[in-house]
DNA sequence: CAGTTGACACCGT
DNA sequence: AACGGTGCCAACT
């Protein structure tokens, strides 16, 4: 798994984020041991599409909790539709709720 | 090898 | 308080 590296850890991460639950990529970034690299998530996920597996992507949103990778779905509201799926509330492209909803992947490790 | 990109985050105005 | 600009890190071309 060494051979993507970043890349897998930020896949492992979002496959590891609760059903109903969701995360910002900072946090995934800072669980990975890159603070800052919230960028590089959002990258990550972009290819996560490349992927063979499966990545719920749709749990990711920006700090503000925005589906801000709405757009890169291969539907128009497929990320707020798959969020609503799991009990989420979206308005506005917005997360309600959402330290509510809020998943600290660092918190898992406890 | 070096430059540019990228689904963000933070600081300054 | 709201908006804009800059900074981060790693991968892609």
């Amino acid at each position: 798994m060494k051979n993507d590296g970043f890349f897998t850890k930020v896949y492992e991460v979002t496959l590891l984020i609760p059903t109903g639950r969701v995360t910002t990529y900072g946090a995934i970034a800072s669980y990975i041991g890159s603070p800052g690299a919230a960028r590089m998530v959002g990258w990550a996920l972009n290819n996560c599409q490349n992927q063979d597996e499966f990545i719920p992507a749709h749990r990711v949103v920006n700090r503000i909790g925005m589906l801000s990778g709405k757009q890169h779905f291969q539907g128009r509201n497929v990320m707020q539709q798959l969020l609503e799926s799991e009990g989420i509330s979206i308005v506005d492209n917005q997360v309600q709720n959402f330290e509510k909803h809020f998943w600290n992947p660092n918190q898992d490790l406890v």
